[in-house]
DNA sequence: GAAAGTATGTTGTTAAAACAACAAAATTGG
DNA sequence: CCAATTTTGTTGTTTTAACAACATACTTTC
């Protein structure tokens, strides 16, 4: 176990990987692998673990019974998920967390943490460090809901590729979606967001190459 | 100031009146009140503080420069808001906290919980509640997400509508927003809103005056 | 490197929501 | 209680995205 690795963490920041090393016991740390495509947390279930991810990517999201899917978000690696439903024992999870590649994750049940039992060493770096976390992923829902809320695909579009440009610092930039997971993610059709794509660059406003884009400042006088 | 009520609140769950009164300068408790429309933080700034609400209701929205809005959610009594951003200090808001009726908020500054300075008393208890707390907005928005994901008007009113049923128990119900914030909060025309809720009545779905529903369970065999 | 499978782009059609403008109803304030 | 204001419902038009079906390009696997 790379405990180095672990000290680099949100969860983990200000432990030092020995601290860390007496830690994951107390939190039940659990080694999982997991293939493309393998569910690691079922919505609908309930969970007391959350996911530390070592390697890979792992996407939340919900399908619905005619087909439909909606993505909330993802974890890469040192990023959780899975941590709202362990801070909440008992409610049911609304998505599942699915492995986007193929992956490690540490499981950790911060339960100890919680309910008022034994004292846990560092305990509250630790809950700190959840706090904090889980007011990212906060952020990070809410990002969201901007993305998606535009009424137009272009909108939409804009709103979550200048985003990821500010975030990246550039105009150049990739994305961790594929067509139809972005399509997913913004909650609109994947034709419908390929045809606006393909309007966009044709305008001259971007170019994209697989998930690379290229965002151009508009001439504003023409 | 009303202790008690406070001891009942989600935050200071598991804390005494006496311990609760103890705490409050040390979370620096500011007492607002506020009119209906006024903002009680401005998308765009940063803040310390989060709000507790006393009485009345907050809405988290955020417009948009074209005239449009969207409405994130809202804290009613016992209920705080703007915690995410109190407990990141230095990100700035993406939503405003607008008052929605006249109410009155107690401000409080969490820093001393997360900066490793000198221990607050009962400082794990106050990090378990807002840890819980936050992981509980997370459902929300998570809600919400699904509420606005269906690519119909009808679609994200039955989402919304049955989760409101399944909430309050029962197929009766009352919602926290009129015809224009509900849109907003679906983000959907108003207009086209009120349209389909009077095709979904006429149809016997449900029934509705003002905000208060009834949902009819379809009759599966006609 | 060929074949199978997957992802992406394209097009036309259809369905639905946005938008705009107005009428009716309800609420508020004097 | 009346007038003013706000909220809600109604209608018609226009824009846009969903949907479906297919062509092309790209990956993966053997």
């Amino acid at each position: 176990m790379d405990f180095l690795f672990l000290a680099g963490t949100q969860l983990f920041q200000g432990l030092s990987p020995e601290e860390i090393k007496a830690l994951l016991p107390l939190l039940q740390a659990v080694l999982r692998r997991g293939e493309k495509g393998e569910v690691l947390l079922l919505a609908g279930d309930t969970t007391r673990r959350m996911g530390l991810v070592l390697e890979g990517r792992v996407r939340m999201e919900r399908d619905d019974v005619w087909g439909g899917r909606a993505i909330l978000g993802q974890a890469g690696p040192g990023q959780v998920f899975g941590e709202t439903y362990a801070c909440i024992p008992g409610e049911p999870l609304m998505v599942s967390a699915v492995a986007d590649q193929p992956c490690q994750v540490l499981f950790l049940t911060p339960g100890a943490l919680l309910s008022g039992g034994p004292p846990v060493p560092r305990q509250e770096v630790l809950l700190q460090n959840l706090l904090t976390l889980t007011a990212r992923k906060n952020l990070e829902l809410s990002r969201r809901s901007f993305y998606a809320s535009p009424k137009t695909i272009r909108g939409r579009l804009l709103a979550y590729l200048s985003d990821q440009a500010l975030l990246s610092g550039g105009p150049a930039f990739s994305i961790p979606f594929d067509r139809q997971q972005l399509a997913d993610y913004l909650g609109v059709d994947r034709s419908a967001l390929s045809h606006e794509l393909g309007k966009m660059s044709r305008e001259g406003l971007l170019r994209v190459k697989k998930n690379r884009f290229f965002l151009s400042a508009p001439r504003w006088n023409e």
